[in-house]
DNA sequence: GCTGGAAGTTACAGACCGGTAACACCCTAG
DNA sequence: CTAGGGTGTTACCGGTCTGTAACTTCCAGC
């Protein structure tokens, strides 16, 4: 039973493909490397030989996670080229469809509620990636010409993070319903001054 | 030893704080009844008497949390009666306290991360506290006769909401340090209109 | 002082966890 | 054909988890 994610390919790379979709779905301690294996068709220690600890394929799936969002960002520029505020708007849309799934929120985010040992090594990769997140946003809001950007771009940020950790609690149909308006009539907000 | 929270009380009580303390430091999944018990200064068998199971226990401390902060909003119109506007900033300054601390967040987002089977006892409780915080914010800006209250509301819930989770990835000096600036600079603006 | 119930103690069941050892297998590169 | 690396299989280790059984101890109310 290859189980959804997992054709034929290295093994390695469906166990990293199958270990990120079941992070996401059970949270990284509701899932153990058996099940992991398993699902991505595979043993045990076909994983330990490409992984030395299950602490370590958390983090690549983190890494992954973060190479992901990266790409969204190059999308963004490929689509508007040099137009900075329609690149602003297209992250508001770009995160807009991230509330309309019945996803279960920023994987980075929840790694960190989840993993609450201050030095675990998740914390470097969770850390980086959302420093990186916040400064593009940031220069996004700076070049769209906007005043006060970082102000705009930690506003943007907290209503998003916010807006996803939400939903898990009440829903879609919560506040995270209005995130679209709250975001565009801030923008509009910060524009006109 | 007897360890911190657990003075001469009832065996019940103790643990149920104790619970509530380590399960907002170390995660719900990340303390076990035995852990529990031992920093509360009594034994597994005493927890399975008061609590069918850990499930329960749960389901007892986020109820215990929802308690207290039901507790915070009469505290609100004890100190500003009848003035909304004050009780609005006070919430501000209140959810800003939360953010100042190392706190690891809100403990029910926290455990709607965690729990992630939807029909964890737990999602009720959640669902129901987030809601009736959401009701009473509402209330709040529309008596003190803001004209979109429901927006101003949710609005202010994701940036807390963001704020919270915000912290534990990149730290109390990130996009949550803003909060109140944000927070006040909305509520100026949705007087205005 | 006696009694009854609450609390403590010890031991255990059964499952699952992360991680490893030893060995058989297959498939491809030379 | 052959050699060797990647992979699969099975069994296991020691630890931890929730939850229970059987028994003892303590203490307050009568």
């Amino acid at each position: 039973m290859t189980d959804g994610v997992a054709e034929r390919s290295r093994p390695r790379d469906r166990i990293l493909e199958t270990a990120q979709d079941m992070f996401h779905k059970h949270g990284i301690k509701g899932v153990g490397v058996d099940a992991i294996t398993e699902a991505a068709g595979t043993n045990k220690m076909t994983l330990y030989r490409h992984f030395e600890s299950k602490d370590e394929l958390i983090v690549e799936c983190l890494r992954a996670t973060a190479a992901k969002a990266s790409r969204i960002w190059d999308e963004f520029e490929a689509r508007h080229p040099g137009d900075k505020l329609a690149q602003l708007h297209a992250w508001v849309q770009k995160a807009s469809e991230l509330l309309s799934a019945d996803s279960r929120g920023c994987d980075m985010a929840n790694a960190a509620v989840e993993l609450t040992e201050t030095d675990h090594p998740a914390r470097r990769v969770i850390k980086e990636l959302k420093e990186a997140q916040r400064e593009k946003l940031v220069a996004l809001c700076r070049d769209a010409g906007i005043g006060q950007a970082e102000l705009l771009a930690d506003t943007l940020s907290l209503l998003l993070e916010g807006a996803r950790v939400s939903m898990q609690s009440v829903g879609a149909e919560g506040p995270s319903a209005q995130f679209v308006r709250m975001a565009e009539s801030l923008i509009a907000s910060f524009r006109a001054r």
